[in-house]
DNA sequence: GCGTTTTGAGAACGCTGTTCACTTTTCTAT
DNA sequence: ATAGAAAAGTGAACAGCGTTCTCAAAACGC
């Protein structure tokens, strides 16, 4: 069994390897991480400042970048974390034994919405460039910042759909002509996009003008599969 | 010949009865508009500050608070003339003669999708809640803020989706049980889903695995072709 | 125990949106 | 035309932000 490293593992080594004062360290930086997690996840990014960080932990605000270089840095952690967990959530609904691959993929679709709604502000958060400082250029095309760490789980979660759709394609419930960079990439925007603008537009899936009693789940289930249905042979 | 209101033309009234007063506030107005829109449409959310704006235009910083109550209404401003072009972008497609039906969507999702690259901080605002406050419940759903004027051109564009799924679903190449509110918000899910990641994600309409010569365009194309698919008969 | 490194505190810098008291200009009504 | 009211504009200030600096205290290796 191959030890997988992540945001998490890597600061939590061996334990016997550890002198008391790396302990002591990684307690501290876990205790900002955990109120960091505590008060993003309940109040956004607009609620999390340093200074308050530093209150709810009984530090000074200077001490937080013995810790982390900025805060960007800081909330970039917290967004790793919680696309681990989305990444292992989609892992578990592919290790599913006994499903059709069509019902997998509707149902890792909308796994991936339920669960970017479980958690709206990181969600949000990693895709907006709140926390983190993304440009554009004159042409309308994102220029890279600290897209260093914050790709590796984007990147993973991506691959894993290409995957899915390259199992589909391979099965034949899939066109044949397929290109499955491109497939992947536009059932990833299509999931993605049900997933913030259920995040910002408050009701999104619910109210509909000819069917106002669409439960927000049933709205999700149908989404995915309309999406599939455009990749299906 | 309807006369139909809008954020620009209600400040643009008939010249005839403005006051000399009247004309000249909504210069200074205007003034502090284009600057807004010039620095944001260049630098994004983070370029723009009060002070700077303040600068350019050469009036002190609480000036500008005698013209708009907040930031947040400044930038909404901004947001609604951006949205005012996008409606008016698609109704060009649509009002296009002896295109089928079955192109006009195809078309209209690409047109969509330029247009929000060709302003991307504009578009990423509206929707990632940059400007303005929105919050989120317990329940991860949003919980509305300042969605008043917000809405009124977001709701205009989604009204336009509306109809031509309805018309798409009349002529038939539309399947004939699709239920049109839960259909137009997929079909709009997916439209922002990409045009979200191609704003947020460098270079994620170019460089496939398989296909790296694919062109941003030719894979707008691709995604509009794929998302419509879902809905055909 | 001593020197070195690490950890923490506190003040400060420069920035932000916003407000308030105040002056100056403009409009209105006599 | 002029007195009074209303609007426009200013500058200082408040409270908050991320971040950095200097410096003291604690923990470390030897």
């Amino acid at each position: 069994m191959k030890v997988q490293m992540s945001a998490e593992t890597t600061q939590i080594q061996k334990a016997s390897t550890q002198t008391p004062a790396e302990r002591r360290r990684l307690r501290v930086r876990d205790a900002i991480i955990e109120a960091a997690e505590r008060v993003f996840a309940q109040e956004g990014p607009d609620g999390l400042s340093i200074r308050r960080l530093a209150d709810e932990i009984d530090y000074s605000p200077s001490a937080i970048y013995k810790y982390f270089t900025s805060k960007t840095e800081l909330v970039s952690v917290l967004k790793e974390d919680f696309f681990e967990g989305l990444v292992k959530k989609i892992e578990e609904v592919k290790a599913r034994p006994d499903i059709p691959l069509d019902v997998c993929a509707r149902d890792s679709v909308s796994t991936y919405i339920h669960t970017a709604l479980a958690r709206p502000y990181h969600y949000a958060a990693a895709f907006s460039g709140a926390g983190e400082g993304v440009t554009f250029g004159p042409d309308g095309v994102a220029l890279e910042g600290s897209d260093t760490v914050e790709g590796t789980f984007r990147l993973q979660a991506f691959s894993m759909l290409y995957e899915l759709v390259s199992e589909c394609r391979a099965s034949g419930i899939f066109r044949a002509d397929l290109e499955l960079g491109p497939a992947a990439k536009s059932l990833w925007a299509s999931m993605h996009g049900l997933a913030m603008l259920m995040i910002h537009l408050p009701g999104y899936g619910t109210s509909f003008e000819d069917r106002d009693d669409m439960a927000q789940d049933a709205f999700i289930d149908f989404h995915a599969d309309l999406v599939v249905r455009g990749l299906l042979a």
